[in-house]
RNA sequence: GAGGUUGUAGCUCAGUUGGUUAGAGCAUCUGAUUGUGGUUCAGAAGGUCGUGGGUUCGAGACCCAUCAUCCUCCCCA
């Protein structure tokens, strides 16, 4: 048969990886500075904590596994019955108990959920680990792909707002990766809900708009209307989306707009106070944009919604994030406040090869190369190389006594930037040759000092 | 789920209106080179042209189906 990966997987060599590491490592890193701690949860999930949680069309996107033991000839009419139901469209335990991992939230409710009486709240969490989705893969749109979260179960402090904003802030200006982030409120949202005729209009109002900057104005009017949405109701959304100006000048615009709504007022409120603690704290050169036409797809966002998007490049957003007041409900615990963020690895990696911004020196493998001379020099060299390797020099001898120019490509090919010679001469005179393959130069020195050259 | 693109050597790709034994560059291997590479030169190996049907005296090329791929929409990281 003839090798192939299943759609929209990838295989990761060793400079992908160094390269992958380098953003999982900065993104770890500035989590553990702002006191988070790690988790990992099960590549599998029961199928029932996952479905009704992404809507309908994240339902559809869940990978299902098909459970062992349908063949049983004692259970075959219960298989067979229960497949009925497959067929309908809806899903069955009988034949699909459990799933791949759609996103990193809901298995941390889950978590939380299970494990309150433990916890000690806020509980402050960081995962990275990979999801599936069973998407139609295409630039930037993987089927398996990384995410690295970090959230705040239960507090509803806008402190952690900040903080999140600052961690994108810091990540970004890192990797060297201009961005612009932008905030949102979806309390915001539902007052236009509110004034454009009620609570019910929120979702399709939500998903229309935050396709303008892809569609343009005409195409999202267009998509209200046929949502359901009068000519005056058109008109509201639009004027709301039409906000221009400096953060604050959009904020007071909003005011004016929900002067007579409350939970509008107490989302601009909330924006405020997060815009004005960022932009006083903020080091870094990412600016913080009011974006009213920011919805964010996952309806279980209740307050603050962030996104993050790169400069200079075509791809979706690198990473998103918001506020859910009841993060645990749906597993029958109350009261439990959520607000976090997540990175896109995969497209951010996309995003720095796209722009070529990976530093150079993360891609250091090996750091010399013994030649190998024959037999007898082997047992003399394998004792010299591993006490460079108790230093922390990493080295290796070339696997057998070939050619000196197979081993000089070897070296190249790997990219190792020294060779080192110990043949019978040296072993005698108690001498190595060390040779820089990017300079050519060589010398001669004491086998006994060899690792101060490195 | 809807639409489109492209499948020829390990990789990147040529291949004329259908016509002998399907080509190039890079990579690989051998030699020039018995302890000093990158350049150069000489040579070799590598393909059931994605798969299966069909049209034709003749198909890599045309038709149909199928699979894969990348991209767009939907949705999202």
């Amino acid at each position: 048969m003839k090798p192939s990966l299943p759609q929209g997987t990838r295989d990761f060599s060793a400079s992908t990886l160094r390269k992958r590491n380098f953003i999982f490592n900065t993104i770890k890193s500035t989590f553990e500075l702002y006191g988070f701690e790690p988790l990992e949860t099960p590549a599998v999930e029961n199928t029932e904590t996952l479905l009704g949680k992404y809507g309908d069309e994240g339902d559809k996107l869940i990978f299902k596994i098909l459970n062992n033991g349908l063949d049983n000839p004692t259970k075959k009419e219960t298989a067979r019955a229960d497949f009925e139901t497959i067929l309908e469209g809806r899903t069955n335990k009988g034949i699909t108990e459990r799933a791949l991992r759609y996103d990193l939230t809901i298995p941390f409710a889950r978590y939380v959920a299970m494990n309150q009486g433990q916890l000690t709240f806020p509980f402050k969490r960081y995962q990275m680990q990979p999801v599936w989705r069973a998407d139609r893969p295409q630039k930037g749109r993987y089927r398996e792909f990384y995410q690295c979260d970090a959230d705040v179960a239960g507090s509803s402090s806008l402190l952690h707002e900040t903080e999140l904003a600052l961690i994108y802030a810091t990540v970004f200006e890192k990797l060297n990766v201009r961005v612009e982030l932008k905030i949102n409120n979806r309390k915001i949202l539902t007052a236009l809900a509110t004034l454009c005729g009620g609570d019910d209009r929120m979702i399709p109002i939500t998903i229309a708009i935050d396709k303008l900057d892809k569609i343009g104005l005409e195409k999202v009017k267009e998509e209200l209307t046929t949502r359901g949405l009068n000519e005056e109701q058109v008109g509201l959304v639009e004027s709301f989306i039409s906000i221009k100006g400096s953060n604050e000048e959009k904020l007071h615009q909003l005011e004016t707009m929900f002067s007579n709504i409350a939970i509008g007022l107490d989302g601009v409120n909330e924006l405020r106070l997060i815009l004005s603690t960022y932009e006083n704290i903020n080091q870094t050169t990412t600016p913080i944009i009011v974006d009213l036409s920011l919805a964010r797809g996952l309806n279980y966002y209740t307050g603050s919604i962030f996104e993050v998007k790169a400069i200079g490049v075509q791809m979706g957003s690198i990473g998103g994030g918001g506020r859910y007041d009841n993060l645990t409900g749906l597993f029958g615990v109350n009261g439990i406040a959520g607000v976090g963020i997540s990175f896109g690895v995969d497209r951010i990696y996309d995003v720095m090869e796209e722009l070529n911004v990976f530093p150079e020196n993360i891609q250091k493998g090996t750091s010399l190369l013994f030649f190998n001379t024959g037999q007898q020099e082997q047992q003399h060299i394998l004792r010299i190389a591993q006490l460079l390797r108790s230093k922390n020099i990493s080295c290796e001898i070339y696997h057998e006594a070939a050619k000196f120019d197979k081993q000089f490509k070897y070296a190249e090919k790997k990219s190792i930037p020294n060779i080192v010679i110990i043949g019978s001469k040296e072993i005698e005179a108690g001498t190595a040759v060390i040779k820089n393959l990017s300079s050519g130069i060589q010398k001669e020195v004491a086998q006994a000092d060899l690792d101060k050259h490195f």
